[in-house]
DNA sequence: TCTGGGGTCCTAGGACCC
DNA sequence: TCTGGGGTCCTAGGACCC
């Protein structure tokens, strides 16, 4: 089993390279509404930017001051959609599974009768077709599954391929931080290392029965096959089923009169009720967020009497949720989102 | 001028039922 | 001193990813 995990280089500093091409080689940063000044974090910051500090998920403020003479771009969703489009038809287009994890991701199946060697050239033709139809680079990751390819894509970048398999899994990975694999974060990795587990073969060689009282029956065994590139499930080409639609908002002021607080809630709620009849299948549960001043988040859920598309409804149980709420408390962020009957 | 917005999945505790 | 056990639903929170 050859799986490849194809991975589109600074792909939304890219797109918009390709959109104006007097930005090419210059740093760019894109973020929020494109303005440095506003509370809004990086999402994609080109290489060149990256030289000078800038990194996803930075304040666009933070990145301003690393990178006083970067192009500050906004968020341009339905062009990177697509883009991305553009992208998984390339992929399709060699005839093979296609699993797509996000706008610039995808598990592709190198075959069921491929061996290394045409996998091998399977990564490169896609790289060519990718830059030859999309004028896009990618990375591509060579694995024996899903979760080594994933974690070979870093290596490979950018514009190149990396390969990893069971035989050089310890090698290249064992003593990196355990945070290191796809999957294991901060969080995680922190209790680990309560534990005395601090790189990925000492995740890897754990008690599993440890790992379960430390992190619970499903995560525990899951995140010790994470450590050792385990992994049998396909490369799978099923049409993704959203599972809820959510809008949120970060104010640039904080919010402290309530009943400004319920209009953007009720604002918030009928964007997500939009979303949910887009989709055609009714929501049975709305879902409240509220980050206060200074940064402390807080969510309240409630299931609606019944299925329902009606926005009047479903921006009725959002309000609701906010009596459950500190009301003399000021506002940073709110967010509402409506989950769907899961699909059958 | 700290700390976005879109999601998914898992866990734990209480309610409730038999 | 005693206070079942299992199953399911609801809710809140946490962790992770792109």
């Amino acid at each position: 089993m050859w799986v490849l995990h194809v991975d589109l280089d600074q792909f939304l500093a890219a797109v918009e390279v390709l959109r104006h091409p007097e930005l090419a080689g210059l740093p760019v940063v894109v973020g929020g509404r494109g303005d440095p000044t506003e509370r809004a974090v990086v999402s994609t910051a080109s290489y060149e930017a990256r030289e000078h500090g800038v990194r996803s998920g930075m304040p666009l403020r933070t990145a301003a001051k690393k990178c006083p003479d970067a192009v500050f771009l906004p968020v341009e969703k339905p062009v990177y959609e697509a883009a991305s489009a553009e992208v998984m038809a390339v992929l399709r287009s060699f005839g093979t599974a296609v699993e797509v994890l996000g706008w610039d991701e995808a598990f592709v199946d190198a075959g069921a009768d491929a061996d290394l060697t045409s996998a091998t050239a399977l990564a490169h033709a896609i790289q060519e077709r990718v830059l030859d139809r999309t004028g896009l680079h990618c990375s591509v990751g060579i694995g024996d599954n899903k979760i080594r390819a994933k974690n070979a894509t870093d290596f490979g970048k950018p514009r190149g391929t990396f390969l990893l398999t069971r035989d050089n899994w310890w090698a290249v990975m064992g003593d990196r931080p355990a945070d290191g694999v796809w999957g294991i974060g901060g969080k995680t990795a922190a209790k680990l290392a309560a534990l005395g587990l601090r790189t990925v073969r000492e995740v890897g060689d754990a008690d599993e029965e440890r790992l379960a009282a430390l992190l619970g029956p499903t995560m525990g065994p899951w995140y010790r096959r994470l450590a050792r590139g385990v992994d049998a499930s396909p490369v799978d080409p099923t049409p993704w089923v959203p599972r809820s639609h959510g809008h949120e908002e970060t104010f640039q002021t904080d919010l402290a009169d309530p009943a400004e607080i319920e209009a953007q809630v009720r604002r918030l709620a009928a964007l997500a009720a939009r979303d949910v009849v887009e989709d055609g299948r009714p929501a049975v549960r709305v879902r409240l967020k509220i980050r206060y001043v200074p940064f402390e988040t807080r969510t309240r859920s409630t299931t609606l009497s019944g299925p329902t598309s009606d926005a009047a409804v479903i921006a009725d149980a959002a309000a609701s949720l906010l009596e459950r709420t500190d009301r003399t408390r000021s506002v940073r962020l709110l967010g509402v989102a409506a989950e769907m009957a899961p699909p059958t």
